[in-house]
DNA sequence: ACGAATACTGTTAACGTTAACTGTCAGTGT
DNA sequence: ACACTGACAGTTAACGTTAACAGTATTCGT
C-alpha cells in the first residue's frame, strides 16, 4: 500500500541507481542527457513527487517558515501576511500560519506553540505586548524575528515606526497652524497605540501644545461614529481643531459624524488616520492616513528571518540581531487644512 | 554542530533507551513514573525538541495542510483563512499558505505549486475559473478540497451557495412589492459573481420580471460611486427600484452617490450587497447584505479535507468525494423597503 | 602512448524517529 | 510450584533522501 513512489521504484524502472535518480530530481551533479531523459519517464511514469520529510530531514531545513500572530483578520496583519508570503515564496520558501489564543502572554508560549511545526524560522507579530521580552532566551535553535518597535536583544525585530508617524501626523496639523490637536487611541493592549501616544504626548509638548487626549477607542468605526458626536461641541467651540485618530476605521467614523453635525472638514477640523487602507471600501475617500508599509516590513521581515537560517545552516551560529524601523508615509487626500480663527 | 537535540543526547543522558525517550515523548507506551520522570529532566537539560521532519518521515504525516489561494486580501479569504486556521488548530494540524500567480489557470498547476511542501492535504480557493476542472485527475495522493460553487468529479467540494444568495435578493425585493430590480456583476474573472448573474437572471424570468444588468464593476467602492452618480436619473425616473450589487464595497459606493444625488435609501431605492464585511469600517452602517459565513466554509473544507486525509492513512485510499454548499443569510440593516409608487 | 583530468554512475552511510518484536521481571490464579 | 499475564524496557529495522566517497569510461595534452 504504498501512497508515494519513491526514488528506489524510480530507479528500479530506469534501470539505474537512486543516487542518479537523486541527481535528475536536485539538478545537483552530473547526469548525461539520455540517462537524464530514462530517469525522466521513469519518474512520469511511476507518479515520482519527492517526499519532502525525507529532504528535510537529510537536508536539516524545511524551506517554511513559520508566522504567529493574535489576529489574522486585523487590517495590518493581512498586509504583513501578503508581504511575508510574497518574499517567501519569492525565495522558494512556504509560509505557515499559526494564530496564537489571548491566553498566550509570553515570548516562550509562543516558541511552544511552534516548536513543533516543520519550519526553519519564525516571524512574531506581536500586536500584544509579551512580558518576558527582556529575558526571553530562545530555547529553539530557529531563528525568531519579533515584528514590533519595543526593543528586545534576543532577537531581530522590525516594525512601522510609530513614534515618527505621531510626530508626522503632529507636525503635519502644526505646520497648518492648528495647536489645538487632539489624539484618539485605540486600546490599551495594543503596543502600537501606546507608542503612538507616548511620541505624540512628547511632540506636543515638544512644541509648546498641550496634549488632548480622547478617551481610547476599539478600532471600530462606529466607536469613531459616537465619539464624533459626542465632541462635535468641541469642534465647534475650537477647543479641538485638528484630531490624529490611531487608525483609519475610527477617524473614517470621526469624519461621518462630524459631516453629519454640521461641521466641514478640513474647513472645521483636520484629520489624520493611520493604515491608508480604506480606499477600496469607502467610496471617494478624503481622509489622510499614514501608511505603515505592511507588505514591505513583512518582505524585510522574511529576508532577516531568512539569512539568520541560512547562516545558522552554513556556519551553525545565529547572526547578531538586526532592528530596523521602517518610516510611514502620510498620503494626502485633503482631510487637513489651514487652521479656522477662532 | 548539532542543531538539535535528539532522541540519542537525551537516551544517552538519561541512560535509557531510544525508544524509551520516543515513548516519553510521545505518550504512547508504558514507562514507569521513574523512568518517565529521569527522561523528561534528561530533556530538559539537553534541550530536547522533536524533529518534526523525522517524525513525519517516520509517520508519513506532517499534522499540516495547505491553502493555495490567489489573493490573500479579498475580503471573504481572509475569513476563510480564519475559519481554516481555526479548526485545523482545533485538530493539532498547522496551516500553510501558498499564494498563486495570476499565470496559474489549471488545478494541475496548483498541485505542482504545492507537491514540495510539507502538507498532508491541500485546500484551494479557487477565486478564478480553472481550466481543467472536468479532465483534472490528482497527480498527488494528497487529498485535495476545492472552495468553488462550480462542479467538480475528482474532488471535494464546498462553497457559500451562489444561486441561493441571489434567489434570496430577489425575492427580498419581490416581496417588498419590487419589480424593476437590478443587479451589479462584479469581475468576469470571478466564478462567484458569475453564478449570482445567472441565478439573479433565472430568477427575475421565473417571477415573469426583465433582467436589468449594471455595467460590470471591479469591486471596489469608487466604481459602485462612481455607476451610482450615473444612474441617479434611472433611479428618480423609477426605472431602477432596486439594485443588488455582488459586494458589499460596490453597494457603499452606491449608497453614498445615491444619497448624495438626493435620493433616499431605501425610501426610493432598495441595496443588497453581498459579504457583510464593512461594519468595523463603516460606521453607522445601513447596507443589508448576505453574509457567505466564510469561517464556517473554512472549518468545514478542514473537516472534508483531514477526514479524507485520515481516512487515506488508514485505509490507503480516499474516500468518495463530497459536495457541500452553505447557505447565506441575508442581514438586514434597513436599506430595503416598499417599492416606491411612481 | 602515457598520465591526468573530466564526465558520469554506483555504493555506503547516515539524518531522527517510531512500529514491531523480543526479553525480563513481578504478580496472579490454580 | 506451575504456566500465564501484564508492565516495563531494549533491539532492530525501516521511512525516503542525499553527502561523501569510490569506481569506471572517456577525453585531452604532450
Amino acid at each position: 500500500m504504498r501512497l508515494n513512489a519513491s526514488l528506489a521504484d524510480v530507479a528500479r524502472t530506469a534501470g539505474v541507481s537512486q543516487q542518479t535518480v537523486s541527481r535528475v530530481a536536485t539538478g545537483h551533479g552530473q547526469v548525461s542527457a539520455a540517462t537524464r531523459a530514462k530517469v525522466l519517464d521513469a519518474m512520469r511514469a511511476v507518479g515520482y513527487r519527492p517526499n519532502s520529510a525525507a529532504r528535510a530531514l537529510r537536508r536539516g531545513s524545511f524551506q517554511a517558515i513559520g508566522v504567529a500572530m493574535f489576529d489574522i483578520t486585523a487590517t495590518g496583519n493581512i498586509g504583513l501576511l501578503e508581504g511575508i508570503t510574497e518574499a517567501a515564496d519569492a525565495q522558494g520558501y512556504a509560509v505557515t500560519v499559526r494564530i496564537l489564543g489571548k491566553d498566550v502572554r509570553t515570548l516562550a508560549q509562543v516558541e511552544i506553540a511552534l516548536a513543533h511545526l516543520p519550519i526553519d524560522g519564525i516571524i512574531v507579530v506581536m500586536e500584544r505586548e509579551l512580558t518576558d521580552l527582556g529575558t526571553f532566551t530562545p530555547l529553539l535553535n530557529a531563528p525568531i524575528t519579533l515584528i514590533t518597535a519595543l526593543p528586545v536583544r534576543s532577537c531581530s525585530t522590525i516594525d512601522a515606526d510609530q513614534a515618527q508617524a505621531a510626530r508626522t501626523a503632529v507636525d503635519d496639523f502644526a505646520s497648518h497652524g492648528h495647536t489645538r490637536i487632539a489624539f484618539l487611541p485605540g486600546p490599551d493592549w495594543s503596543v502600537a497605540s501606546q507608542i503612538r501616544r507616548k511620541a505624540y504626548c512628547a511632540r506636543m509638548r515638544q512644541l509648546g501644545l498641550e496634549p488632548l487626549l480622547l478617551p481610547r477607542g476599539d478600532w471600530t468605526a462606529d466607536y469613531g461614529y459616537r465619539l464624533g458626536k459626542q465632541i462635535g461641541g468641541d469642534v465647534r467651540s475650537g477647543r479641538i481643531t485638528a484630531i490624529f485618530a490611531a487608525n483609519d476605521n475610527m477617524a473614517n467614523g470621526l469624519y461621518q459624524a462630524l459631516i453629519e453635525e454640521g461641521l466641514r472638514v478640513p474647513g472645521d477640523v483636520g484629520l489624520i488616520g493611520v493604515d491608508n487602507a480604506l480606499s477600496v471600501t469607502v467610496p471617494h475617500l478624503r481622509l489622510d492616513s499614514l501608511d505603515q508599509h505592511f507588505t514591505r516590513i513583512g518582505r524585510q521581515a522574511v529576508d532577516i528571518t531568512l539569512h539568520a537560517a541560512q547562516t545558522q545552516q552554513r556556519t551553525g551560529s545565529l547572526p547578531a540581531p538586526v532592528h530596523r524601523l521602517i518610516g510611514m508615509d502620510l498620503i494626502r487626500r485633503g482631510s487637513v487644512g489651514p487652521a479656522p480663527k477662532h
